[in-house]
RNA sequence: GCCAGGAUGGCGGAAUUGGCAUACGCUGCGGACUUAAAAUCCGUUCCCCGAUAGGGGCUGAGGGUUCGAGUCCCUCUCCUGGCACCA
């Protein structure tokens, strides 16, 4: 008998498996005629260099389902690549003075190695590079598809900008308000930006989350809060020195109308300089104008304090007529609703502290119902304000002229709708949810296809020009304008239109561009004429089975189902939901932390695999939690694992000479029982459970004596998609010519799952008090009698008076005695 | 602050529909094998009373519904994650 050592047999297996292109969905062996597609999709990395625990985690899992999938019978597409475009190889290459091509280059030759050391079920031949000239461009190719139906589209916005270092950042590359490189304060900046105009989307993203039934809750109502729907009136304030002039406001509250006592605006919006230019007021406002501009965006954040300057204008209230101040505020925004508001100090607690601070008064218009049901007049309404505290529930309408005595919530309809017929007002819904910032002062993404020419404006670039090649001759400093902006070569070019001298643009886009399309790629990735065949994302869309960490579960996921829906309505591909099932995996944690290089609790995959094998390091990350939760390591758990697969292979190992002996058929139903458990189990992904369930099994078999060859076939059958490598090399040892991925999931059969004498719990009022043995084909009364008769059940019934009985079949019994 | 999720032995976790709480693994303890150790195997391990039989208690705290609650409802405490001037 030999020993179990992995390191000899998985590269073995891992050899075989490639060479016999067992998971290329073309080799798969068809089981019938009528084979059904799976998608089996794990969220693609970014090579960092070196595969984590939480890589390992994400692909085992994708890789039990892939091979449950394909003994199943499903032609299962499993695919891989890399999200390669982005920041830190560009970081890399300014350090070590090398390209980021190169640096990404190694990154996934390595990290391939590492992941085929996984023994993990991919089918390489459709390996897709985010980076790579074949892959970007089709994503210019769609980037171009939204620019002709004008869903891509150029405005000034706000960016993170070093003063320092003359460039943009990204707002992870801003902490604490400061440039991370130089530490130098980060300030905003408008500049001119590509965006693609998610908004047109928001309400489909909205409404279509009701489709993703097969999507975890949490990541539903993220999505939902994150597109931020709100109903409620956009109502014209009058100026009170410019008759003409109108301010328009947003709220969600008209019920709160009459209680208006200012107005406040954003400082960058148009009207401040016309309100204030030439009064009194214009040098005060100007300052703190100039003051927020000036505020790092953290500042802005962080600025809990309500700080804010009168303009000297007045605005008029259009319920009442009442002339209130006009003041401007860091509190409000320009980027959502009006840039404007209404302020309601009563009934809001922004707009309360707001009127603390500058002495504004405070006027009460609803009242809390559940005081005092009667709202007479306003007399001691004003103490429901506390001191530090508005009211912002609903109740009943005070001080609001003919709406008086309204429950709010009607009073909100009722007033809105007052609003709209005297012309001063109109419904509207707002999102939060905003356009898609995709322009970066990048080199290391893909260039946005466009042209700036004198004559023709903005021209995109025809579709045979494509790719625009990312040049390989650039700088790296880290300093100075977009890198791209720096090649000569590039920038400078012909318009496509007029042929006359021209620019190129020289902004890349954010990465997650990239990773918004990969999937349909997948479905056809070696195509070099389309995107891919209309016939092949068909075939396989939608994702049956997305699998990825829940830090994802906004942008990417967002991002993929506004590509998914903008596609579909050019007809491209045939659903509108990219992602039918999706799973979120937890975290990997030791000692209570994140693994962290700073915290050195960092397991290393490779450590793992070389002292106990791959398959030991797979089965434990499965074992340890079940899937969507955090996962604690534990060095000795994996020891407990490595001795479970040594049990196995000593169990079958042991067989090989012997002859076949009779089955014992309590083996056999224990057998029947666990392949009934496992196949639920791995369904549900409970692979915890799963793995317990086959620990169970084979405590079993190595107890009994006489061996059972079919209970060791199942066992080795139900294990192989945890443990593929050991599970290979005992079926072949066992004598089978054929690798054991290819054999088909086994079934059990009911017949010999029966229990044929059942154990029955008998309770005594609720308290369990003795288990019985009866047949399983006893009727109700028989098993009453039985747990009657019991010693120990008699013990707390005798003497009293049995009032009821409860019956559960084949489980338990209730006596309740008085 | 708002939203979501969670709290079960010394630890990771199990209990799928309200029906034997603690499966499986780890750790600890005892034993077998061995000159010895490792490996392996066997037993044991929620707490309390008890030699055993047996009894009582226990799923963050308190209350409720029910014949019966880890599971359902209410109140509270603590933890974790997300969002956070969104008018």
């Amino acid at each position: 008998m030999t020993e179990y050592h992995p390191a000899k047999i998985e590269p073995k297996w891992e050899k075989k498996w490639e060479e016999q292109k067992l998971y290329q969905i073309a080799t798969q062996q068809p089981r019938n005629t009528a084979t059904k597609k799976f998608y089996d999709l794990v969220m693609f990395p970014y090579p960092s260099g070196n595969l984590h625990m939480g890589h390992v985690r994400n692909y085992a899992i994708g890789d039990v389902i892939a091979r449950f999938k394909r003994m199943q019978g499903f032609s299962v597409l499993h695919p891989i690549g890399w999200d390669a475009f982005g920041l830190p190889a560009e970081n890399a290459a300014i350090k070590n003075k090398s390209h980021p091509a190169d640096w990404t280059a190694k990154c996934i030759n390595q990290m391939t190695k590492q992941l085929k050391r996984l023994g993990i079920s991919y089918d390489w031949s459709r390996e897709v590079t985010t980076c790579k000239e074949d892959y970007y461009k089709w994503t210019q190719w769609i980037f171009l598809k939204f620019l002709g139906k004008e869903l891509a589209y150029q405005k000034k916005a706000m960016v993170n900008w070093c003063p320092d270092c003359q460039t943009v950042l990204a707002n992870e590359q801003v902490k604490e308000g400061k440039c991370w490189r130089c530490d130098s304060p980060v300030y905003e900046k408008a500049l001119k930006q590509w965006f693609l105009k998610i908004t047109d989307y928001a309400q489909r993203l909205l409404s279509d989350i009701e489709k993703l039934s097969g999507w975890p809750e949490p990541v539903k109502i993220m999505q939902r809060n994150w597109i931020g729907k709100s109903r409620g009136v956009e109502i014209k304030f009058g100026v009170a020195p410019f008759s003409s002039q109108v301010l328009n406001i947003y709220t969600t509250r008209p019920d709160t109308l009459f209680g208006v006592t200012y107005m406040v605006l954003a400082p960058e919006h148009p009207m401040v300089d016309k309100l204030t230019k030439g009064t009194k007021y214009e040098k005060a406002v100007q300052a703190f104008k100039e003051k927020v501009k000036h505020e790092t965006l953290h500042e802005r954040e962080e600025s809990s304090g309500k700080e804010g300057v009168f303009t000297g204008a007045y605005a008029i209230n259009p319920a009442n007529n009442e002339e209130i101040p006009i003041w401007i505020s860091d509190y409000v925004l320009m980027e959502y609703g009006t840039g404007a508001v209404m302020a309601v100090p009563a009934h809001d607690q922004r707009d309360f502290e707001f009127a603390k601070t500058h002495n504004l008064p405070i006027k009460v218009v609803i009242k809390d119902g559940n005081r005092d049901a009667l709202p007479r007049a306003c007399r001691g309404v004003q103490s429901q304000v506390s001191d530090n505290k508005a009211f912002i529930d609903e109740g009943i309408m005070v001080n609001s002229a003919q709406f008086n005595g309204q429950p709010s919530p009607d009073g909100l309809k009722n007033i809105g709708d007052w609003l709209v017929k005297k012309g001063v007002g109109t419904w509207k819904t707002n999102y939060k949810l905003r356009d898609w910032l995709i322009s970066r002062q990048r080199y290391w993404g893909v260039p946005i296809p466009v042209i700036y020419c004198d004559k023709c404006g903005v021209v995109p670039v025809p579709e045979k020009d494509l790719p625009v090649k990312l040049p390989k001759n650039v700088r790296f400093t880290g300093k100075g304008s977009s890198p791209l902006a720096q090649v000569a070569e590039f920038v400078n070019t012909k318009c496509p239109k007029c042929r006359a001298s021209a620019k190129r643009e020289t902004d890349t886009m954010d990465t997650f561009i990239c990773s918004s399309w990969y999937y349909y790629r997948y479905t056809d990735a070696q195509n070099k004429t389309q995107a891919f065949a209309k016939e092949k994302v068909d075939h396989f869309m939608p994702v049956d089975q997305y699998i990825g960490g829940i830090e994802h579960a906004i942008l990417h996921l967002l991002y993929s189902r506004f590509f998914a829906k903008f596609l579909y309505d050019q007809k491209l591909v045939p659903t509108d939901e990219p992602f039918k099932n999706l799973l979120t995996q937890g975290m990997v944690i030791k000692d209570g932390a994140k693994m962290s290089k700073s915290k050195g609790n960092v397991v290393d995959p490779d450590d793992i695999i070389k002292k106990y094998g791959a398959d030991t390091a797979r089965l434990f990350i499965l074992f340890a939690a079940p899937p969507q939760k955090e996962l604690e390591w534990s060095d000795k758990g994996v020891e407990g694992c490595f001795r479970f697969l040594n049990r196995v292979w000593r169990l079958v190992t042991q067989i090989i000479n012997c002859k076949p002996q009779a089955t014992n058929p309590e083996l056999t139903k224990k057998t029947h029982q666990t392949i009934k458990a496992v196949t639920e189990d791995i369904e549900r992904f409970s692979f915890n459970t799963a793995i317990a369930k086959m620990m169970e099994l084979t405590n079993e078999l190595s107890r009994a004596n006489d061996k059972d060859p079919e209970a060791i076939k199942a066992l080795l059958i139900l294990l192989s998609p945890f443990a593929p490598h050991i599970t290979d090399e005992l079926w072949n040892k066992l004598g089978n010519k054929k690798s054991i991925h290819q054999e088909p999931w086994i079934s059990y059969d009911p017949a010999l799952i029966k229990e044929d004498e059942l154990t029955i719990v008998v309770q005594v009022n609720g308290r369990m008090r003795d288990t019985i043995k009866v047949s399983a084909t006893a009727e109700k009364n028989a098993v009453i009698c039985a747990a009657k008769a019991s010693e120990k059940v008699k013990n707390f019934t005798s003497g009293k008076q049995i009032v009821k009985e409860i019956y559960v079949p084949n489980k338990l019994v209730n006596l309740v005695v008085k």
